[in-house]
DNA sequence: CCAGGTTGTAGTCATTGTGACTATAACACC
DNA sequence: GGTGTTATAGTCACAATGACTACAACCTGG
């Protein structure tokens, strides 16, 4: 890096998107702010990166805060950098936005300084297509919040493309109908039936079968109940469907 | 984020990895450092971020400023984030580094502070496959510029298979072995010469052909000139196999 | 206890795309 | 004009998919 004579000094802030299926539907982290500004609006959870973390343990640490779950399943990535410089109208603040999946998570404890945690419905808050905020009672995000809740939302449905990352959505032991469930609420429409169980059960690895089969849900056949496989990548991918 | 008492404060920089193919040779720009920590090896071109610019402004201008070539024609965009807290001794840095394509470009003038900057083959720089450096002759990078680049060339090697990306690597007009030796370069390996034409060929949007056709090059037969399509996406990916 | 709705499982068939080839065309140079 | 080199065109078997149909296993209500 030049040796430029000045470095002028940045905080930098963790902001999360925490996705869970709830009831069916795909569902995100939001805490109400306290705080000024945008006092009483939505916004990811997230908070400063401190002297000693990277930007992975800080997300981590922030989530334990925020979920109030002391022993969080699930996986987390990095998403990308946000830095325009007006995005935060107290100071000049980078953020890292990173991504959470988890299996279907209670009700959040309000968090240190959070009004309020809940889940919401992503479909409430973005356009089903990416772009700007679009069910009528949905509330306006705080910050660049709704641009990094879609660009999640995006990483999130490619992802499921070609990898098992699903898994990351489903408590074991799980059935395919569940877990078909998942890619149901991410991408919007289920894929098809017969060519899903196809899919996923001609992988190796990406689903283990047990002996046992659960009990009949809404009057129909039980389905086999499976567990989480050790393949991470679906080759070829599973691409979701203009149709289904 | 949460109102946690303190905000400690971050230099942020951007780390650039950009390519090129020279020769034949998928090449990144490197510059030796003249100051401490590191004087004296070889690093990724960046520089911190000012107070008025995103990092993505910031790495289009340390691009300029460190390759002298005001009209820089290409793509660049963000990679990902990396903060470790020992990452630099002097102080607390996080870096975005970014990743920028370009046609052969001239031997850069040298920068600002740097000693010097010229054009590395990536192969000599890291492992074949990602790992650690590998050339018995390869300077060892600064910092943790050996895992940007890393991270880099995986990133370029997974979006040639899905995105139209490696005509950024060619002048235009170009034909359609000068493409395929983009591929061959990044992958380290030729996709099949006629696998490749159909693809190229049968995806819309790819390229668009021109009427005249080259001069022979070595002895054989001109090639179509073609010039860029409008199509960014390839459906399906072309993928590189182990074999070739 | 049987009928009918509900859900899960198994298998089919035409179509598309691919990997691995072979054959032919158009040039340069000797 | 032959020979080497490079570009272009086409073939063929195989894998994977999208869109289906048929069947099995469970529930509940009459």
């Amino acid at each position: 890096m030049s040796a430029s004579s000045e470095h002028p000094p940045f905080a930098v802030t963790v902001d999360l998107a925490v996705f869970t299926i709830r009831d069916g539907a795909f569902s995100v982290l939001l805490v109400e702010r306290g705080a000024e500004p945008y006092a009483g609006t939505w916004a990811l959870p997230g908070g400063f990166v401190q002297v000693d973390e990277d930007t992975e343990t800080a997300a981590w640490r922030e989530l334990h805060e925020e979920t109030g779950v002391a022993q969080f399943e699930g996986h987390l990535e990095q998403l990308r950098t946000y830095s325009a410089p007006d995005r935060d109208p107290r100071m000049r603040v980078v953020s890292v936005a990173h991504v959470a999946f988890a299996p279907d998570l209670p009700e959040p404890s309000a968090g240190s300084d959070a009004a309020e945690a809940r889940w919401w419905a992503v479909d409430d808050l973005l356009d089903v297509e990416p772009g700007s905020p679009a069910s009528p009672d949905a509330p306006a995000l705080a910050f660049d919040h709704a641009e990094i809740l879609s660009d999640a939302r995006e990483r999130i449905r490619a992802k499921l493309e070609y990898t098992t990352l699903a898994l990351e959505f489903v408590a074991e032991p799980f059935t395919l109908p569940e877990l078909r469930r998942v890619y149901a609420a991410v991408w919007g429409a289920p894929p098809d039936l017969g060519n899903f169980r196809r899919k996923v059960l001609g992988t190796d690895g990406f689903v283990v079968a047990t002996e046992t089969r659960g009990a009949s849900v809404a009057g129909g056949r039980p389905a086999v109940l499976y567990r989480r496989g050790s393949a991470r990548a679906i080759q070829p991918p599973m691409l979701r469907t203009a149709s289904a």
